[in-house]
DNA sequence: AAGACTGTCAACCGCGTTGCT
DNA sequence: GAGCAACGCGGTTGACAGTCT
């Protein structure tokens, strides 16, 4: 969406009195910014700002720069792709757009947050209030609530059928891995070549897993390795909730997932339910292993969808 | 047709981190 | 170690365009 330049009408003054323009950049402005870029390279943002002729502070040319004039920006929309594999990441890294997008090629923190903040967002909203009309109640699931399928993801029915085992996440911390072992809009369960642990959040950030091994397909129509429940730990009857000693590890490496949730993950069990994460209500999740994680995400491969 | 509403996204703000003096 | 500046990040804002009523 292009917007009209404000001109410079907005300006902000600074401690040696010249005035540095704010809001949206010209056309001109841009040019300049590219030409000094291309010429000149990155440097110190503030001298990028003053020798690019530019009435602009340095963190504004470098968000500029970083957001939209970099030539090897990716435009266009998200692809499905590229959702899965911020969705996934999300699960791994919280809100940590630069890590996350740092494994996007051509797409940046801003577009990303963009992305979640809006799109997916709005789908868990969508599904939180088609699902589960009593919101208040909405940290326990209702077996026995009719539904239907909703922009893709599953029915409750369809849950039901294959997520009996139940992991409230829904207070966890924004920040938590926890938090969203996440959700997968689109309906399909993120997975890979090779099984990764599948997860679908289904109301207010509830979690499930499949009791089948194999959960369900791949938009490219793969079949998804769901590890069995014996894995995971004890298997809730459907519908429960609980409180603690359910996200236990794996007694077995699930696969060689470098996502999966192993016992190192996690170092505590102490796992509460209730609430809502979107809320941003700490939920004692207990020490993860951050090292851990990041090492998986370490590994894995930065992907091109571009090809 | 017009005003209200909603979604998207560029840009700003504030804060933590890092590196230099 | 203190002070400072620059950088980088995540949260938030606000303008704009599209849609709805």
């Amino acid at each position: 969406m292009m917007r009209k330049p404000n001109n410079g009408s907005t300006t902000t003054t600074t401690s040696a009195s010249t005035k540095l323009r704010k809001g949206l950049w010209s056309p001109e402005e841009d040019e300049k910014l590219i030409s000094y870029m291309l010429t000149n390279g990155q440097g110190c943002w503030s001298d990028v700002a003053r020798n690019a002729g530019l009435q602009r502070c340095g963190k504004s040319c470098r968000l500029r720069w970083i957001n939209y004039l970099r030539p090897d920006l990716k435009r266009g929309a998200i692809s499905p792709q590229e959702e899965d594999l911020i969705l996934h990441l999300h699960s791994l890294l919280g809100n940590r757009w630069s890590q996350i997008a740092a494994r996007l090629p051509g797409r940046t923190d801003n577009e990303i947050k963009n992305f979640w903040n809006s799109t997916i967002k709005k789908r868990l909203k969508n599904l939180s209030s088609t699902s589960s009309p009593n919101a208040s109640d909405s940290s326990t699931p209702n077996p026995n609530k009719d539904s239907k399928a909703v922009d893709g993801f599953m029915s409750m029915e369809e849950q039901q059928r294959v997520l009996p085992m139940y992991v409230d996440l829904s207070s966890t911390s924004s920040n938590s891995s926890l938090q969203s072992m996440v959700l997968n809009p689109t309906g399909t369960v993120f997975g890979a070549t090779t099984g990764y642990f599948a997860t679908q959040v289904g109301i207010d950030g509830h979690c499930f897993y499949g009791e089948n091994e194999i959960f369900g397909n791949m938009d490219n129509g793969e079949e998804l390795y769901i590890p069995p429940l014996e894995t995971i730990g004890e298997n809730p009857k459907a519908g429960n909730t609980f409180d603690s000693n359910i996200i236990t590890a794996p007694k077995n490496n699930i696969n060689n997932n470098p996502f999966s949730i192993t016992n190192n993950d996690i170092k505590s069990e102490n796992v509460t339910a209730g609430g809502n994460f979107w809320l941003g209500e700490e939920l004692k999740v207990g020490e993860w292993d951050l090292e851990d994680l990041m090492k998986d995400v370490s590994s894995f491969p930065f992907i091109d969808f571009q090809s």
